[in-house]
DNA sequence: GTAATAGTGTCTTTAAGACACTATGTA
DNA sequence: TACATAGTGTCTTAAAGACACTATTAC
């Protein structure tokens, strides 16, 4: 750049001379990690790749951000094209850059986690077509340092994972772990209404250990987020458990606890 | 894509055939947030831009990545040149791409956080130049939940920042508050060997509260990550205090402890 | 000795874990 | 009625906060 030219210009003089071609650039990409849970274990959704490179193998939903487009909006449209879902909890996870992570050309790729429902995942790849799948992750790190995760596919045995995606999948299923207990993230994977046991499930699946019951309640309840609704789940065999709603409200003096000192 | 004629390639056909210049590409950055605790407040690296556009405002360092760098080394190499400091701890902290963040054009950047002691920050700082400056951040939000933060300079008035990097400060606050519990975090703002209060401090000025002495203490020393030297402090009017050093050893049974149940 | 901070012992308080118990639905 | 799970009350345990007290160094 003719610096000392450019100094004596203003903000507008200067970038109506600017050449945006000057830096040669890496293509920019989001890929998302859809989770659900399924069964008491986490799942994401997955996609067959249809096309070169790694044609074949299983990779999360991705796809290059357009120039006048935003990240996250790329990686909800992402999720509406592919996926068929809308209106999700998305949450940015990590940026993958190491030259070489895509045999193409130099991709860097912006991952996105999204959180939903089971059944709203299930029934949208149900509608987009068979190359999805909702595959089940098997997360057994050592020391919970989020290293990569398996992905099990129809049959239970593992799924070839493309690029660096089984990274990703670990950073995802790391963040939501470390997320769990002091953000209104559990909610994400149940509809409108549920039980605090269905609540529970879905924390013990995130952490994959038990919890204790009577302490998992007194504190989802002093919490401030829940709302009774007055009404009971139906369809039981037995006593039927009230049903409850997450109250958007700010968190009354800490959801942010952890006290330090 | 010529796509039925890619179906029939192998992988390496495809990649010798493949075009990088399909798709326009956003240019990418680094930023890196370099903080220390100065005084018992959290303090930054500006630098003042001396180009186009914005220039006279402060900005964080920052730079485009090479082609063929990864986003780790490039945020290294700019600290290194901007600010002459090396091996310092680093981390990911966000990727910033909203279109038109930056005038010129559609640049994102992925933003770092590094954290150093003071005197190697002052240090490096005088070495380089007085278009550096260490600001303190004026950390005030509502609930925690990072907002832009300002950047006051030598005379305590704020300065004018560039771009978004008042949200990126934000953003590393945020983050550094949120680690700093459960990571062994505190101990990269100071020399190898500190005494309790001076963590104390460092953690006081992180949080930006008060910490009871006993309490931390307790919960430093019970952490097994602490390490006494046998010597102590010199050049204090009072009782000189033990000095540690941090143990890098692996938490016994769990730094992440975050009890859910 | 005094001043000032380091470091210890112990009581109180808070929240989690454990567990026994009662409540309420279906079959 | 039996059964299964929902939901409550209370004791125990672990860790933070509070605070009094002792220890050690410079002056």
């Amino acid at each position: 750049m003719a610096d000392k030219q450019l100094r004596e210009l203003s903000d507008e003089e200067f970038l109506a001379a600017y050449d945006p071609e000057v830096f040669p650039r890496p293509s920019l990409a989001v890929d998302v990690v859809v989770v659900a849970v399924r069964a008491g274990r986490l799942c994401a959704l997955l996609v067959r790749r249809g096309e070169q490179p790694q044609r074949g193998s299983w990779a999360l939903p991705g796809g290059f951000v357009a120039m006048d487009e935003g990240l996250e909006a790329a990686a909800r449209r992402v999720v509406a094209t592919k996926g068929a879902l809308r209106d999700l909890y998305l949450e940015q996870l990590y940026t993958f850059g190491d030259p070489g992570r895509d045999p193409r050309t130099r991709v860097v790729s912006v991952a996105y986690m999204a959180l939903t429902d089971l059944a709203r995942l299930e029934h949208a790849v149900e509608a987009v077509g068979d190359d999805r799948w909702v595959a089940d992750l098997a997360v057994g790190w050592k020391g919970e340092h989020g290293g990569p995760v398996e992905a099990a596919g129809p049959d239970g045995t593992g799924l070839r994972l493309a690029f660096d995606h089984a990274q990703i999948l670990g950073i995802a299923v790391q963040r939501l772990r470390g997320k769990l207990d002091y953000a209104p993230v559990g909610f994400e994977f149940l509809p409108k209404q549920f039980t605090l046991r269905q609540l529970q499930d879905i924390h013990e699946a995130v952490l994959g250990r038990p919890l204790n019951k009577d302490s998992f309640r007194r504190r989802m309840l002093a919490g401030g987020q829940l709302e009774a609704t007055g009404a009971r789940e139906g369809d039981v065999a037995y006593r039927p458990a009230e049903l409850y709603r997450f109250a958007r409200q700010a968190p009354k003096g800490g959801a942010i606890r952890r006290s330090d000192g």
